[in-house]
DNA sequence: CGTGTTTCATTAACATGTTAAGCTTAATTT
DNA sequence: AAATTAAGCTTAACATGTTAATGAAACACG
């Protein structure tokens, strides 16, 4: 049986229980728990996600780690002039299509994860203690078919 | 039966499959249904919801408008003085408490929202018909959940 | 071959996210 | 009541989100 949703006057689902503010809320429950780990490290979440997918994939073109880490193209720009200059990452022209970037992780950018990745593993790991590993695959799995759903 | 984890080498999962990429994306591509009429009113996600509370609770301190619209402080002073620069809104001081801002919306902010919310109904309304109803609403069970497992 | 079009990346401009510091007013303490 | 601490909000500084415009390289094709 479907639960009677709350609507104002209007139209309009009480905005507490709508899609964007849950899932901003919910994000950001989740990222709390990360952010004194990322602070004590001088980097943040979106740094933090670039070099993570860099890590899984070797060698890639600006757009598809810009996708890969869901992060717009003119962000990316910014963060990887950071990275850069940090020593992380390193970006070369690609020789076969000069418009493309290929980015890859520098041996320093690798040392830094593999630092952090135990403490961040730990971290995950409290969170799926909190909630529950099959809750959290349960979720995922919704939120994998809510994508479908909409972007397909 | 639980599903196996796929894991790099050094523990932490592959970043597609995380709860911090997938809540992004899933919100990311709930808004992007949203963005054009927003766009087409001129006015930006966050002062959106801020108006939404403030037309369900009529008037509020500015914390309580920042935690119902899940913005932070600094980023609701801002937002409040475009809306009120717009004549949406109105801040006054607290009389019994001078440190409390009191704010609510005016007749042209909710004559504002009444004539942007049917639209905006609708877009809700698809994006129903699209995921299902009953699955957005486990949807929001879990989300809800999560926030009590991590809040708590 | 040259022109128009598309693609990839950057820049620009403005809004918001985020943390820390500052300022004013209330509440607490003694 | 004076001093101290806490609460509410603002400002500052920097990073990112977001859209539009720009520049350069590759493509399409007449």
């Amino acid at each position: 049986m479907t639960r009677q949703k709350a609507k104002d006057g209007f139209g309009l689902a009480q905005t507490r229980r709508t899609l964007p503010i849950l899932l901003l809320r919910a994000r950001e429950a989740v990222m709390e728990n990360f952010r004194p780990l990322l602070a004590a490290h001088d980097i943040t979440e979106q740094q933090w996600r670039v070099i993570r997918v860099l890590e899984e994939v070797d060698q890639v073109d600006a757009s598809y780690l810009a996708e890969q880490a869901s992060i717009l193209a003119p962000s990316l720009t910014r963060i990887m002039r950071t990275l850069e200059k940090r020593g992380f990452i390193q970006g070369v022209r690609d020789e076969k299509d000069g418009r493309r970037t290929l980015v890859h992780l520098t041996d320093e950018g690798r040392a830094f994860i593999h630092k952090i990745a135990p403490e961040s593993a730990q971290i995950y790991a409290d969170i799926e203690a909190k909630i529950g590993v099959d809750n959290i695959e349960a979720l995922l799995d919704q939120l994998e078919a809510l994508l479908v759903a909409l972007d397909g």
